[in-house]
DNA sequence: GCCAACGTTGGC
DNA sequence: GCCAACGTTGGC
């Protein structure tokens, strides 16, 4: 079991948005940077962990806890000539971009970038790394139970 | 809207 | 295969 904290802008998918879905579950479409592509396709099991974040936004940060709910398939919208994230070099036989499904699990307290660079537990977060702008990065064990306790505002038991 | 950082493209 | 030019990301 891996964790992952995954971008989204919130004016094309919000967490509130996947709540609303059927099965509390949307595709994770438009990924077109290979090394993001490549932990979806290679690293990713479906019941991983995933931090969903919002970015582009006023206020960016953690705003949810999710799921992968898939295993990887091709990303529809690379086939789709009226999508922003039409890509003309994929063919049906050979894709070249995939999607996951994510499914939300949990609406905790929003946990803001800026108070993400307070704790010093979430230090070594990769989304926190100078000039670091990958859209999927893995996060370790203890930085998400860290952000898990900040989510849901009380120590966590157990584990 | 700015701009630093990073990724991609394409000429050579 | 190098690398300059260009495009994109994303916080601020």
């Amino acid at each position: 079991m891996r964790y992952w904290l995954m971008k989204s802008e919130p004016d094309e998918v919000s967490f509130d948005d996947a709540l609303a879905a059927p099965g509390q579950t949307v595709p994770w479409f438009g990924v077109r940077n290979y090394q993001a592509r490549n932990f979806m396709r290679d690293a990713m099991q479906p019941g991983d962990g995933v931090l969903f974040y919002h970015s582009s936004c006023f206020d960016p940060g953690v705003a949810g806890i999710a799921e992968v709910a898939s295993l990887p398939y091709p990303d529809e919208t690379q086939f789709d000539q009226h999508s922003k994230y039409h890509d003309p070099k994929a063919t049906r036989e050979q894709p070249r971009w995939i999607s996951v499904d994510v499914r939300a699990l949990e609406k905790g307290r929003y946990l803001p970038l800026a108070e993400m660079r307070t704790i010093p537990e979430l230090e070594g977060m990769v989304l926190l790394q100078k000039g670091s702008r990958l859209s999927i990065t893995p996060v370790t064990l203890a930085e998400w139970n860290a952000i898990l306790k900040l989510v849901r505002g009380a120590p966590q038991m157990g584990a």
